[in-house]
DNA sequence: TAGTGGTCTAGACCACAGA
DNA sequence: CTGTGGTCTAGACCACTAA
């Protein structure tokens, strides 16, 4: 039950934590209506401005949509507003884009000290990595190296699709993406990069550093990317 | 005077308005607060409900500050808040680099077929454009090409310091910045970068491409630059 | 202690979508 | 027409800040 001056969390926030975890549990599928703002009022034992700001929250949080009229929908996490949440890279034409994915190698194990360090991982810490190359009409233009906390995503590599989206994968192990950070540099591709991108070592490539955290502010995952772009380009928003 | 049905806009977008251009006029210097919520509802004749949503949005806008038990202020646009704010390159430790700018040449006239697409102009249109170089502990590395509407800033090339930031010249002229895109992609250094910055013509170097845009969506200035990172790089927000 | 913004409530009315 | 979310109000109380 909801405690009111017990808790320092302010009643919306918690209401927020609830719906957030009830989402997360999978109790309302993509598609179908949420009980509308009077009737979760009731049910929480709040009343419906508080329940309402939780719900713009989550609205905010991109876990919901919201339609006057209409109803409150959870986002469907293999639509395209997932999916290509954290993808910035476009076509010429300022598409983004859903690329093909390639899985080229999958392993785990005990997380490197580089891993630890961006992932907040204790000494015994455990990652899933994954190698991924992306196409664009057959052409590659992306080579990745994936690295996740194995503790957040059971039995991940004994499992199938690997090419999905993070997007996808956190909704199938009930985690809630939040915020994230690239960090963009000039660099010349590796050996790995070179081969893979058909081009010559050392040629100049852009480096993408990128950190997806959780809507808690856990770290779930760590990409380096080596990104070929020809025509196409970085589409970074300042607000 | 605020009217209610007789306008499709929501009562609170209109006394968002009617504050934002109260702002823009200077009626309220940065460090002093304004009337609290109680008496600025008096004042326009609406509730303090609707006075607040004003208010937040003027906050995620980035024009006021507020802070509980103290009051509400006008975002100060020399603060690092607004010269930062469209800065994305750190150095290695992180932090935001606050560099020393030197302009280089100032021209004005009319603008051309790049520029009338990109800040939306008519075939008449006149463009200030301002060359200028970064230099971070007296290194250069990033030199720039910036245009904006002659329009919207009557008088500037006559006038004095063009090293400043658009934040600052657009508090001078009245401006409210709002939204940017920025386009960043490997490039060769043309003779023009690669002379300033000390490299070879045709050093791998990131090439960013920046549109900022009022709080109404009008293109307000439009920034080409060479950046030469070393270890500096660009961060990106994803959320 | 006085004054500020932040939270919470209860209820009225409006705008929109679908049966 | 009914039910949804969106706006608006009036007022109570809480939490923080500074004098």
């Amino acid at each position: 039950m909801l405690t009111r001056r017990l808790s320092r969390r302010a009643l919306y926030q918690q209401v927020r934590d609830v719906l957030a975890s009830r989402i997360a549990a999978g109790e309302w599928r993509p598609g179908v209506a949420l009980p509308s703002e009077a009737d979760l009022a009731r049910e929480l034992g709040v009343s419906s401005g508080t329940t309402r700001k939780a719900l713009k929250l989550l609205e905010a949080e991109r876990l919901l949509t919201r339609r006057q009229g209409h109803g409150t929908f959870v986002t469907d996490p293999a639509s395209d507003e997932h999916a290509l949440r954290y993808t910035n890279i476009c076509t010429g034409d300022g598409e983004r884009i859903a690329s093909e994915v390639e899985v080229l190698e999958v392993s785990k194990g005990l997380a490197s000290e580089a891993q630890r360090n961006r992932l907040g991982l204790r000494p015994d810490g455990e990652t899933c990595c994954i190698r991924r190359v992306h196409r664009c009409d057959g052409e590659p233009f992306i080579v990745e190296e994936i690295a996740m906390p194995s503790v957040l995503f059971p039995g991940l590599v004994e499992r199938g699709d690997l090419s999905r989206s993070i997007a996808s994968l956190a909704r199938e192990f009930g985690i809630l993406l939040g915020r994230a950070e690239e960090r963009l540099s000039v660099g010349a591709a590796t050996e790995f990069g070179a081969k893979l991108l058909r081009l010559p070592v050392g040629a100049p490539i852009l480096m993408l550093d990128r950190l997806i955290h959780s809507v808690d502010g856990t770290p779930v995952e760590w990409c380096l990317r080596q990104a070929h772009l020809d025509d196409k380009y970085y589409d970074a928003k300042l607000d």
